[in-house]
DNA sequence: ATGGTTTTTACTGCGTC
DNA sequence: GACGCGGTAAAAACCAT
């Protein structure tokens, strides 16, 4: 029973996704303002499809399998208390077997050395995405690459840290929700350019198809880190997208194009920012802002002066 | 490996507060 | 003098061949 209502826009920056917390505040993923308008959406219920089980019934399954947890959220742990099925006590000599069967089931659980790369990549993984407020679709989606990049052994030689931003940064990127390289790095101990390396290394032999990032999915965030009010965003899109037009950003990097555009538009819109705190939001330097900036203004004949 | 392109690093000069 | 801005040159990184 899915309750969404109407189509909802970002009222800060006009992005339409959206997550809810454990504790029920909806933020956009895109700027992270918290959202007047609850959207209710109590997410799937898991009920019993089954053919005896359509009609009326209440059954409800377990959790479905998730690629999040090493093992796939399928296994099963040995009760803790020393009683049997019935609740009676048992004897020593039982206790103490069962306590033997504990350790070799946790050891069984977390067998074979990829089972234990994924145990601490996965931990890293969910450490990583939570600190950078990721909803859970993407975060599924970089495990899932991150399984495929174990399964074709392309870690051996990398560290599992970079394996595992790298599967972020692209799971970000397939999504619509790129994150900078910066953006990764800074929550993770490997830097940028090693995120970079790696994230290219592993599309490349995944064949991930993960579509050019679109200069256009970060001017919402780089706004709302230099606390920009919304009519530079829209500034900064339509900016954008005469630059688009006329084929100023091919070759370019989108994240350097982005970074202009806000530029430019914090100043038309006598909101500006510096190149330094552009270049900080946006993680690029400001020489290529400054390159792209006088590009745009001299294609498109943007005078600031008026 | 190599060459062409873009980004980064590092440095300089100029004007303003 | 510190800061913002514009420019340049050389190094580094990236990409296709």
């Amino acid at each position: 029973m899915t309750l969404t209502n109407e189509k909802v826009l970002c009222k800060n920056c006009g992005g339409n996704n959206f997550e809810t917390d454990s504790s029920g505040f909806t933020n956009c993923i895109e700027c992270g303002v918290v959202q007047e308008n609850t959207i209710i959406d109590e997410g799937p219920e898991w009920r019993n499809f089954s053919k005896d089980g359509v009609d009326n019934s209440n059954e409800r399954v377990g959790m479905p399998s998730t690629n999040l947890l090493h093992d796939k959220g399928l296994t099963t742990d040995i009760g803790w208390q020393n009683k049997d099925f019935a609740g009676v006590s048992m004897s020593s000599d039982m206790s103490k077997l069962f306590r033997r069967l504990r350790r070799q089931h946790q050891r069984t659980r977390v067998n074979s050395s990829t089972e234990r790369n994924l145990a601490v990549a996965l931990g890293e993984l969910q450490r990583l995405s939570a600190k950078m407020t990721l909803p859970t679709t993407v975060r599924e989606e970089a495990a899932y690459i991150y399984r495929k990049a174990v399964e074709q052994k392309l870690v051996r030689g990398r560290s599992i840290e970079g394996v595992v931003a790298s599967s972020i940064y692209a799971a970000c990127r397939i999504h619509g929700i790129p994150r900078t390289l910066d953006e990764v790095g800074k929550h993770s101990r490997t830097g940028r350019k090693e995120i970079g390396r790696t994230f290219r290394a592993i599309s490349k032999e995944l064949m991930l198809k993960v579509p050019p990032a679109d200069p256009d999915n970060y001017v919402p965030r780089f706004c709302a880190k230099l606390n920009l009010p919304i009519n530079v965003v829209h500034k900064a899109n339509e900016i954008l997208k005469r630059a688009t037009e006329i084929e100023l950003t091919a070759g370019r990097g989108p994240t350097g194009i982005a970074a202009a555009s806000v530029y430019l538009a914090s100043i038309l819109e006598k909101e500006q920012r510096t190149q330094k705190q552009v270049s900080e939001a946006a993680g690029v330097t400001e020489v290529t802002i400054r390159n792209r900036y006088k590009e745009i203004c001299e294609a498109l004949k943007i005078d600031v002066n008026g």
